[in-house]
DNA sequence: AAGATCTGCAACCGCATACCA
DNA sequence: ATGGTATGCGGTTGCAGATCT
């Protein structure tokens, strides 16, 4: 089937609206009503495409066009939405009252999808990178570390990480050379040098954690919350099951074998980590209590999401392998 | 202070689909 | 059933203002 040009494109005019033409748009609809948009341009005295006046109607000029920043509830909403829909931005408008498709679409690609991207989050699948999850594993066992930098970790870690990767451990290892307190105070606060990491895949298999259902979901990426457990997996309880396996791509054995650092120490128990640590007074999974000695937002932002991910009830580990 | 770079958003483009004669 | 037209949708672009160097 042949297609037809929208409107005669001679002489129209293009670009941003002055508030003369939004005007003239707005009281010929008042009038008239919304549709017949190939003849309205030229009855409501416009040097416009009839495409071009109803985007600008329907995004713009609307009266029941909610204006300003998205409210949380909003934000949460559209990565629910999406995370079930992808980028079906009409439904997930429809879904949102007085916000439009265009405004949601463009508030995705500004906002939300580079904060899942800072997380660790794909955006596209709204899980966690494995990259990310490879990196934060490298950096527990090397920042634990009590020496500076353990260059067989190191060496370790360049059979796993992309050089961008590398680069951005380098740069947590000076920020620890420089800050060392700042770091470990992190590390200790969240766990990640403790051995009271669990194992990854058998405490997925034996939860269920394969199973999803669609809930449990929040607005920051960085913390799903998985309901039927009193704890929630991390990025680092993830990733340490990974540590001392030179092909981190490797399945994942089902038995609670021993952790090994690259030279050998023992790092990890996995028979030790089966107690959770639901009786921490600052449990892992609040988001309230992430980083409450940083000074910014930001800062707890890029920091925690380095080292910390939930990973989502629908997850499937098996991806990721 | 000025140029370069980044960011956010309105608007455009082209394709898909619905509707109608 | 077919073809023309109208409308909807998602990806992309371009510009203005903000921020950085």
């Amino acid at each position: 089937m042949g297609r037809s040009p929208c409107c005669d494109k001679n002489g129209l005019k293009k670009g941003p609206w002055t508030p003369e033409e939004d005007l003239k748009l707005s009281n010929y609809i008042q009038i008239h009503g919304p549709g017949n948009w190939r003849t309205l341009p030229k009855n409501a005295g416009l040097q416009r495409c009839g495409k071009s006046c109803r985007l600008r109607w329907t995004n713009y000029l609307r009266p029941d066009i909610k204006r300003g920043r998205f409210s949380f509830e909003e934000e949460e909403t559209i990565i629910q939405l999406h995370g079930v829909l992808g980028n079906k931005w009409s439904v997930i408008a429809g879904r949102l009252p007085g916000r439009t498709d265009n405004e949601i679409k463009n508030y995705w690609n500004t906002h939300i999808r580079k904060r899942l991207l800072r997380n660790g989050i794909d955006p596209v699948t709204h899980a966690p990178r494995l990259d990310f999850l490879e990196l934060s594993s490298i950096l527990g066992l090397t920042l634990c570390s009590q020496s500076v930098v353990n260059a067989s970790n190191l060496l370790c870690a360049q059979t796993l990480l992309n050089p961008q990767l590398l680069s951005l451990a380098n740069t947590l290892l000076s920020l620890k050379q420089e800050n060392p307190e700042l770091v470990l105070q992190y590390l200790n606060q969240n766990q990640l040098c403790t051995t009271s990491a669990l194992p990854c895949s058998s405490m997925i298999n034996q939860s269920g954690l394969m199973q999803a259902t669609g809930e449990g979901f929040s607005s920051d990426m960085t913390n799903f919350s998985y309901p039927n457990s009193q704890e929630n997996l991390t990025s680092s309880t993830l990733s340490n099951a990974f540590v001392g396996q030179p092909n981190s791509t490797a399945p994942v054995q089902s038995e609670t074998p021993k952790l090994q650092s690259p030279d050998g120490n023992q790092i990890y128990s996995f028979d030790s980590v089966r107690s959770t640590p639901t009786s921490s007074p600052t449990p892992m999974h609040s988001s309230s209590t992430y980083m409450n000695r940083c000074s910014t937002d930001d800062e707890i932002e890029n920091f925690s999401s380095l080292f910390k991910f939930e990973i989502p009830e629908g997850l499937d580990i098996n991806d990721f392998m």
